[in-house]
DNA sequence: CTTCTCATGTAATTCGTTACATGATTCT
DNA sequence: AGAATCATGTAACGAATTACATGAGAAG
């Protein structure tokens, strides 16, 4: 019932319409931000194990070509919904940012508004209390530490610092930023801008 | 020759001196930047990988407790050293980001500073090619994301950013700062917690 | 004297990586 | 005709995860 995160994402690819396994390799390869290998070896026993637990349906293709396009079903969905609105624990954000930031990715395609505050909302507590825990233990062996150790420790920090104002951020813009538990609307520049593009 | 990761942590954590890997896995839990797994099913597998290739040694250490104390030798010393100055590939840059910066973290025990800032130039040259790469590709496919996906993939950039700002950082740090090309002024350029882009 | 911590391991499973294999079709 | 691309796989291997196993000394 687990399914590795190479699985979530191909269902995840899938769920933006039927492709082929030969595309939708070709999409892990094109797409700059690749986590994830697009190697034949992994892609494709990973699209058998969909296949096998009744996630997605295989029809041959129309065409000349040897091709089979693999459709996302009511199961998968079903199972991939499972899996995006899974709580966030302090493991995924200590040691799987990266499968994290895949689920928000993919939740814009299914799941509504709510979700994604919700996720959000997780995603900033867990990643605040880290950041304490991170911030202590950098007080206290900080100098203790040789210097390319102090400095990967606080390359470490830097980038939960990030997830932590990107998470605020994200949260303004998908429209949970104000209302909500123990946050006092009061404050005007909750929904201060910084740093908008274009 | 090969060599996982977690091997070459533990060999990095044995660089620091002989220890049993009873108190390794201790280590590895304390820690609180946990990338890697404490747990007996991973730490003991690797230690045996490491003695079977004469990377380190094990002895009875004494006391009452049945306990083995395991020391780097000159073989290993060297395998370290030699995984220390591989070159800073883009694909290490991409897709395992956490490891060069365990190497990073690695060096200050063995090499010495010239080796640091050859080190963090390769590292910046690669992360600003690959920045350049991301911010077209957003340029270019921005609009037609979904909202989720175009926050995640603003969310990877400026984890990148961090990575960018963070060299730039550290070469001043380890002296490196100003050869090569830009500026060098000894005014200290707290970069602190912000990633702004033009 | 029982429980906790020390200290080391093994077994089953799963997954990714690398490399190779195989035809068919389209391009030149 | 030959090369490149399409499209799908398989095989061998390495390594991590989870869970379980074991025995001995320390502590209450």
């Amino acid at each position: 019932m687990a399914g590795s995160t190479l699985e979530y994402l191909l269902l995840g690819l899938l769920g933006q319409g039927p492709s082929s396994g030969y595309d939708l390799r070709k999409q892990l390869t094109l797409t700059p931000m690749r986590h994830h290998s697009d190697s034949p070896g992994a892609v494709y026993p990973a699209l058998r194990r969909l296949l096998r637990r009744r996630w997605i349906d295989a029809a041959p293709a129309g065409g000349a070509r040897r091709r089979q396009e693999l459709r996302l079903n009511d199961r998968g969905r079903a199972a991939l919904a499972l899996w995006l609105k899974r709580p966030v624990t302090r493991e995924d954000v200590v040691r799987h940012g990266a499968e994290l930031l895949l689920r928000f990715a993919l939740m814009g395609g299914t799941l509504q508004p709510p979700a994604l505050v919700r996720f959000l909302r997780q995603y900033q507590q867990e990643t605040l209390a880290y950041l304490e825990v991170l911030r202590r233990y950098h007080t206290a062996t900080a100098a203790l530490m040789p210097l390319s150790g102090r400095l990967a420790f606080e390359h470490g920090l830097a980038q939960y610092q990030v997830c932590r104002d990107w998470a605020r951020r994200a949260l303004v813009v998908v429209g949970g930023g104000a209302q909500g538990h123990e946050e006092a609307p009061s404050s005007p520049d909750s929904t201060r801008k910084r740093g908008k593009q274009r």
